[in-house]
Order: structure tokens, then sequence, then C-alpha cells
DNA sequence: AATCCTGTTGAAATCGGTTTCAACATGGGA
DNA sequence: TCCCATGTTGAAACCGATTTCAACAGGATT
């Protein structure tokens, strides 16, 4: 078993006191009486329990974030840009899996509450509106990625869907495309309605009619997307184009269009969001909107850090977002076609 | 702030032993009071501390996983198989990254240890082998994943490299290809070394010579990767065929070779470990080797949870990896490509 | 009426640290 | 010689829970 404060002091022939000053260099100690407690220390081999320290000092140093998937590249981006930060501040992180359950994300948050961290972050929230503001009422500081919430202790950082949304469509557009279909994520989800309602926007300011038809859910997995794709293609009036609200739908969309025998991008569009590492990677490469996420989990973690501080505020950050032009939307480039003749 | 069992005693008007004992389901509460103290805890929405509980108790019910890297999608697949285990036990997982560094790794296991974890769980370890040996000294159990440590408090669960390597270079070798070279990991790295003792073996089986000089570091990155294949691709004799020691350096020396004007499989066949998510997607769909990295999380994991019921010793397990061929190394098959016709 | 259970409850110790406050020794100044 | 300031140390309270043990009330038994 590990030794404690006692261990050391009954060896050094001191208090627990005393060894309690050495650790944190408190002044008033004298150097023979240091040098005996240290030593000690290094015999037994001695780190103070962190449980003790905090549950004492009602302070941590530790800030826990709560992500969807754990295995989920683009909100684990996130959290390496939060990490940075952190850890550069001498916080450390700690992460919980929800495995995409609400219920196990309310689990996680509220355990983590009582298990005394600093503050808690929750990266792209599956809970009820109501339920976030409960959260966000429990005392720590309270930060959140990928949800809106007005709430005064409620740290938000989140990116122009609906602008970025609006671009990808537009650039479609610009191309020729007049008949576009639209790949949905899980509904109710704030970032694919807001994508929803970027393309809509798009669609009736060039004059184009929205059809409720050529929407398709795919659930932000690769296989809705390619069932998504599917069922837009069954259709007698097949949609030139498709924005998929993320990039794990276009991709599943991408490889169902070769599937069908279709050419990307000569038959058909695609354009998706996040820009995740694969999407640079597929074949052909896709064309995507770019989310900023090492930056919003810097921009969230300096907040969060300045909030502990107490030199700052909650607050509510809006990122842009911009297209990555690659090849799936039939332009003539690619990170790699560089390379070729 | 949050209420503490006090406040509810007092609300309730007994004492905070009673609450207690309402909070654990004890017997030997009056129905009433028991009423009494549940309405208090709703009406203050106490949760209890499991800082405290765990700290009275010597039990957290807590498991620290420390990881080199939160976006590693492959180690994160282990933790995914640990984490399904371990939760349906009731316990929790904890996950620290290391962020590639070594000494953040010797931290976050220290810190995790004086926290109080009832167990720890160390995946892809970047240590001396020294000090693992102390880690598995600090007296909860331990466990490994990838790594081999003869400790009597550690579990390990292991890949077997070198059968899998062997394997897969009898494959390039049953194409024809006598020429092989191979793109190694970090020097020092367990799993990359004992893929090229399987690399030498399957040369020296089947009569080829083994050359120094098709030997490339990539340093398991894509872009490593990259680099290798076009110092492999340098000299003045070309192999026409490479193993690579992962998949990020397969699918970097893939693009690189679209840069040289080498078409895969046809010029230059490739063949990967791990089998990656991306190892399917890229173009030509990429042969690699799979590791169960589930299974590998579940085993550890059930290893584990019997040894924290004392139901079992540590152990030393060792899982088979097999090749999935797809296209990359010249086969006429991939996972897409059954739709082709 | 005295005694003995039994069921219910609270006071206090405990986990491993930190911090306050008081005690003590020492040395300098009056 | 006496007093006080200073430097060093330890005893004890505290953080928020659990658990042991003792106390007490009420009913049943003799």
């Amino acid at each position: 078993m590990s030794s404690t404060i006692k261990d050391v002091a009954r060896l050094a022939g001191v208090s627990p006191a005393t060894v309690s000053r050495v650790l944190n260099d408190s002044a008033g100690v004298r150097p023979e009486t240091r040098e005996r407690v240290e030593t000690a220390i290094r015999q037994l081999n001695f780190t103070p329990s962190v449980v003790a320290k905090g549950l004492r000092e009602g302070r941590s140093g530790i800030i826990g974030a709560v992500v969807p998937d754990i295995t989920s590249l683009f909100f684990m981006d996130v959290v390496k840009g939060l990490e940075n930060t952190l850890t550069l501040n001498d916080y450390r992180l700690v992460v919980c899996d929800s495995q995409n359950q609400a219920k196990k994300e309310r689990e996680n948050c509220r355990w983590l509450l009582t298990g005394g961290v600093d503050a808690l972050i929750l990266i792209g929230p599956m809970q009820e509106q109501e339920n976030l503001v409960e959260l966000a009422e429990q005392g720590v500081p309270f930060g959140l990625f990928g949800r809106h919430l007005h709430h005064p202790n409620a740290s938000t950082v989140n990116v122009d869907n609906r602008t970025a949304t609006f671009r990808a469509v537009e650039h479609l557009i610009s191309h020729g495309h007049r008949e576009i279909g639209f790949i949905s994520g899980t509904p109710g989800v704030t970032d694919g309605e807001e994508r929803l309602v970027g393309f809509r926007d798009a669609l009736s300011q060039y004059g184009l009619t929205f059809r409720p038809e050529w929407v398709q859910c795919g659930s932000f997995s690769e296989e809705g997307g390619a069932r998504a794709l599917e069922l837009l293609m069954s259709g007698a009036e097949r949609p030139t184009a498709v924005f998929a609200a993320n990039d794990e739908m276009a991709i599943g969309a991408l490889y169902q269009a070769k599937g069908l025998g279709l050419e990307v991008p000569k038959d058909l569009a695609v354009i998706g969001f996040d820009n995740v590492r694969l999407a640079r990677l597929v074949s052909p490469a896709l064309t995507t909107v770019n989310q900023p996420r090492l930056d919003a989990g810097f921009r969230l973690a300096q907040n969060m850090l300045q909030r502990l501080a107490g030199s700052a505020d909650p607050e509510r950050m809006i990122l842009p977002a911009d297209l990555v032009v690659r090849q799936s939307c039939g332009c003539r480039w690619s990170s790699y076609s560089a390379a070729d003749k």
C-alpha cells in the first residue's frame, strides 16, 4: 500500500503538520528539519493523496470533460485543444465517455461534479436543454461545445453552421447545380438543424425550391449516409448534388455512389461538414466545411481558465467555419492532386 | 455550491449518520424517517461526494486509463473495449491523455494512483521498463496493453506481432514479390520491433536476403511513412512491395506513391498493420493486419475485474492478428469493390 | 415492578491531508 | 534579571462522507 503523511511524520520524528509544510514549501521550517522530512519522503516514496488534499482545500485542480464518444476524431480534436491549454496552466483534464447515451452523459456530469472537479466541460451534449440548465447551476464553471445555452454560468463555443452551410451550398449552385439533396443528422441535434436552415437559406436566396423528399436522415453515421443517398437516388427525379450535414455521412454517400455506379463528382457532387482527417484521404477527396476544432477547444479553455481565476465572465463564442475545396464538388483540386500531372 | 450530508441532516432534523444510512439503503431506519430524509435529499438536489466516500471507504470505483494520444483511433478502440466491460460492472473509467510524452504518461499514472483509482491500465506505454515495474508495485492492480512486463502484479495483453507480420510478408511473397521494403516505427517501441523480426523471419524463410537500406523509419506517422517511401524509392534498386509497421505509415506511403507516379498495387504493393478505420476507405483500399483491439480491451477488463474481485491472478495474454486482404497488395478484392463490375 | 430485548437514532472516530492557533525555546534589549 | 519579539513546532479542527458503539424508548417477559 501507499504510505501516508503520518508514516512520513513518524519516520522523520516530526508531526504531520510539519510534513505538510515541507510538502507545500511553506516558510518557517528549519533547514535541517526540512532535510530530515525530505529524506523520509524519499525513503517511503511518498506522494500526497490528491483526494485528501482536494477534499480539504476545496480545489482539486481537475477539470472534467464529457464526450459523447471517445472514438470520435471530431470531438477528440476539440478535447486536444482544451487539453493543450489546460495542462499548460497546471490543470489536469480527465475525460469521460458517454457511449452516445444521453443518460450516461448525465451520470458522468453529475459524477464528476461530486468528484470535486473545478470545472465541467461538456462536448457535443445530448441532454435536454433543461438538464443543461440544471448542470450549469451546480456551482462550478460550466462550458459547452456544440450547443447554445443562455445561462449566466455557461460558456459556449459554437460554429456558425448556418453561414458556413450557406456558403457551401452556394458553391454547389455556382457549379451549376440546381437539384440539391440534403443528408441530415439525428433529429434534435442543434448543429444539424442549423445546417439545414443554412441549406434552405441558400436555396431560397438563389430561387431554387426546397423539396422535402430530397432531405433524408443519415443519423450522422457512415452507414446512415449510405442509406440516405440510396433513398435520394431511388426517386424518379434525382438530385445532381448532395450536401451532407457531416463528413461521416458524406463519406458513406461517396462510397454508396460508387456502389450505384455513379461517378463523383461527374454524376454527383458531394460536400460534407467537419473536415475530419478522413476527408482528405478518401477518393475523391471530400470537399467539406472545416470546423476550427482545436481553436474551439483553445478558446473555451482560455475562457474557463480566466473564469477560474476570477478574471472573466462566461462568454458565448461563435466561430467562423470555411469551405475546404477538394475534389468531390467538381473543382479540380485536392491536397494530393497537386503532384498529379 | 453543492450541499453536503450535514445540510440534508439539518433539513430533515436527523443526524448525518441517519442520512448516510438512507443513502446506502442500510436496514434499521424507520420508514417515516427515511421518507423525511429522502424528501430533504430531493429538495436540496443532493448527491454524496464521491471524493469523501472514496476517502473513507478506501475504494473509489474508478479505474484509470492512460493513453499516449486521445486522438489515436487505434488506442481509443482498446479503451472502448475496456469501457464496455467495466461500466457494465459498475466501475467508472476515466481517461488521461499523455500527449505522446513519456514524462506526462508517468505523471498521469502517479497522479491517478494518488487519486485513489482502484486499478490502473496503461495503453501503449512509452515508459522505460523500470518505471513500469515501479508502477506495478504501487499496490493497485496494474494492466498493460501493448507491452510485455513480467511482474506478479501486471496483467498484459499483446498481439502476436511476429507471426502476423510473417504471414503478411508471406502473402506478398506469394504474389511473386522478392524485393520488399520495410517502413519501421519509432525505434524502441516493442510492437514495431517485433514486426521487424517477423519481417526478417519471412525473408529468411523464403531465401530472400535482408537489405538494411530497405528499412526506413517512418515514426508511426503518415508524414513519416511518406518520407520513408520516398527514401526507399530514391535508391538505384527499388523494392516492388513495402510492408509498413502501421497503417498510418502505410497510408502515407500510399499517397506518396501516387505523388511519385507509381500505381498501387501494379507498380508497388503495400501492406499495413492495425486495420484502422481509414484502411478500408483509402484508395486503393489497404491490405493490413487486423488487431483485435476491442477484444483486447475486453479481455484486459475481464481480467482486471476478476482481480479486483479477488477471483483471479494477473494474466499475460497474447492475441492472434490476421491479415485483411483488400486491394493494395494486388489481390482483386475490397469491401467496396464487390459492388464494382 | 424489574429485567431484557429489539428497533431506531446520534455522538464520535476515521480516512489523509491542510491550516489555525497556541506553546515553547532562544536571543536581544532595557 | 526581566520582558518581549522571533522562529520553529505540534495539537486539534476541518473537509464530507461511513461506521462503530453506546444510548434510549417501547413492548414483552418474568
